[in-house]
DNA sequence: TAGCAAAGATGAATCGTTTCAGGCACGCCG
DNA sequence: CGGCGTGCCTGAAACGATTCATCTTTGCTA
């Protein structure tokens, strides 16, 4: 692999005004310029960054920490943030953590031996404060948290209003004359489950409704846990008309619970979920859902990391961005005397 | 942040020693070496792998390249060469190209500036022979390509036998007492397509079976294109009875446009195609679909990679390895005479 | 043509590791 | 007691870029 050395001497300059082409740091005459264009050409010479890094003390590399890649949701959040990365010359390291705070740590300290210049990261849940996080920032690597706050923690961060969008989703379902109205849970180790939960008990309070506490599930996120407490639910005697279920995936769980025995939805149980891929608005029942806007959790965060990373401003007051979400209004939350008859368009309400 | 020569200075002993302990190269006396330790606990010294990278003239860094990350086939790829990279201790440089080639030139050429030590490739369909692959090889990097193959490049591979499974899946349609099958085939720009419309025709072909033109539609894999052709497939006067969908994006889009005209698969038309992530199984009609192992894919590729790295022997013959797909038989391949009246589980065979 | 300012070019020091030739100390053997 | 092998340590060179103090060239003016 050619080095600027072998550059400089193909051109028969010195190696600086070779990198005084290549980086544009200082002027050079026209056609020396040529010159050693025409050598890297020659010996298809690729700048070697990682010696570029080593002298400026920086990689332009960032360190992006989700749960699972493999959920849509994060998926859509790590595309997002790599455009607006690569926008700006930064690389993406890539770790999924399934949420194990073990992990995390590992991560970290790995991430911290690279010198990534800042960090992604959706925190795993915790029982503790997580120190390793806090030890980042010490070291002065901006850290931007997207999607979960981790608990006492002053850090960046970009995220969504889920009380208020879970106490919106079911208000929705009380409009629609739902009176008995379940939930089930995501992990109440997350922030976000515990929002949504609040959410939901908000909006029940103020309506004066009852809370059952055999409607309350708890869940983890997971299909299979959305199935298995859905059944649940639906064989109580006295089971609910509808059911918040905090994230799609144990929606979809749900939907199986019903058809296994031999239930509808909406017919003999409303719905509606958190998060919205594109992917569900091709089945039947059309999922109504609170849509978090995904892309933009990576894109944001990504532009708020840079940001931090570039004006070398780290340590001073966080900045917390919440993205707007959208209520999305569609058939599986249709109650028996509103349902329509035809197949026709669903309105959109947004917050 | 600290460095090796703070804390050699620390513990009272020369870089080299400390250099010794972490790595292992050499044997340090035991109290020396608890000294060293504590130094670095003290200090909270990581290791610059930059300053080490550029040294030891390797990254232990892998680029991952793939059309989109959002696409949950994908996704699952790129989450099963993480965890056999993060076994061996590399790590993941991950990129989208959305399938142009023209990004898939750039990423290659900042992954070789970056001192990549080796290269998983998706590679973007292409009218000419891609030039930048051949570079990249000659430049002694070694390229592992997962899914599809570059036409004329000999070059690593992780692959399934896309016309054999094409073949079984129509086979299966024929099976099931469908004379008229239509297929909505993927971009032909990309080998898998074409080697799935090969496939059809072969089995078509066997069982003597005309193949109407109007019934082959050229889609692009996405969702939007099987809904549009599956419409116009629907509203042709002599209209097919089973469709071969090339991937499952586009057979929601089939599902979609039965839908919009008032029909119902596999009432009115039989369905398979390939692909088959979990999470379409919790909706009706269940497809029936070709299964591939995604997460394989990214698995033995980053397997197959890394022992290339660390043999050195890039440059000799090339190793194609043939993953086993597996056709899983659900509902929408049901025709109307043998289609089950009893929600029952269904068989499976494998290839 | 001499003088001078501005523009351009040079090359050594530097970033933080690893490695290796050489030095030191100790113990054992003859 | 001298010689030698063994085990540990040390420190300088090297990896390939950037940068900056210093030197050279160029171009302009009087």
């Amino acid at each position: 692999m050619a080095t600027i050395k072998e550059v400089a001497r193909l051109a028969g300059v010195s190696v600086g005004t070779v990198s005084n082409v290549i980086t544009g740091t200082a002027s050079v005459a026209k056609r020396r310029k040529e010159r050693v264009l025409r050598a890297i050409q020659e010996l298809n010479y690729h700048p070697n960054y990682v010696a570029r890094s080593l002298k400026l003390q920086r990689t332009k590399m960032l360190g992006m920490i989700v749960s699972d890649i493999t959920n849509p949701f994060f998926s859509q959040v790590v595309r997002g943030a790599e455009e607006a990365a690569l926008k700006q010359g930064y690389l993406l390291l890539t770790f999924n953590t399934d949420d194990h705070e073990e992990r995390e740590r590992q991560v970290l300290s790995v991430l911290r031996s690279r010198r990534v210049d800042g960090i992604l990261l959706v925190v795993a849940p915790s029982k503790t404060k997580p120190t390793h996080i806090v030890e980042t920032l010490k070291a002065g690597i901006p850290v931007v948290c997207l999607d979960r706050l981790p608990p006492g923690i002053a850090v960046d961060s970009v995220t969504v209003d889920n009380v208020a969008a879970a106490r919106e989703c079911v208000r929705h379902l009380i409009a629609q004359g739902n009176q008995k109205i379940g939930i089930i849970t995501g992990s109440l180790a997350l922030a976000t489950a515990q929002q949504r939960l609040l959410g939901y008990e908000k909006a029940m309070h103020e309506a004066n409704l009852d809370v059952d506490k055999r409607w309350v599930r708890r869940g983890d996120f997971r299909s299979e846990s959305g199935y298995q407490l859905g059944r649940e639910i639906l064989q109580e005697e006295n089971r609910p008309t509808a059911l918040f279920v905090s994230n799609n995936l144990m929606a979809y769980g749900v939907l199986r619970a019903l058809d296994d025995l031999g239930l509808q939805c909406p017919r003999d149980l409303a719905i509606a979920t958190f998060d919205d891929p594109a992917i569900t608005q091709v089945f039947r029942p059309r999922l109504t859902a609170v849509f978090q806007p995904a892309y933009s959790f990576g894109y944001t965060g990504a532009e708020l990391l840079i940001q931090r990373i570039e004006s070398k401003t780290t340590g001073e007051s966080p900045i917390s961005i919440r993205l707007p979400t959208e209520l999305h209004i569609r058939e599986s939350s249709a109650t028996i005397f509103s349902r329509p008859e035809a197949r026709g368009e669903w309105e959109t309400s947004s917050t």
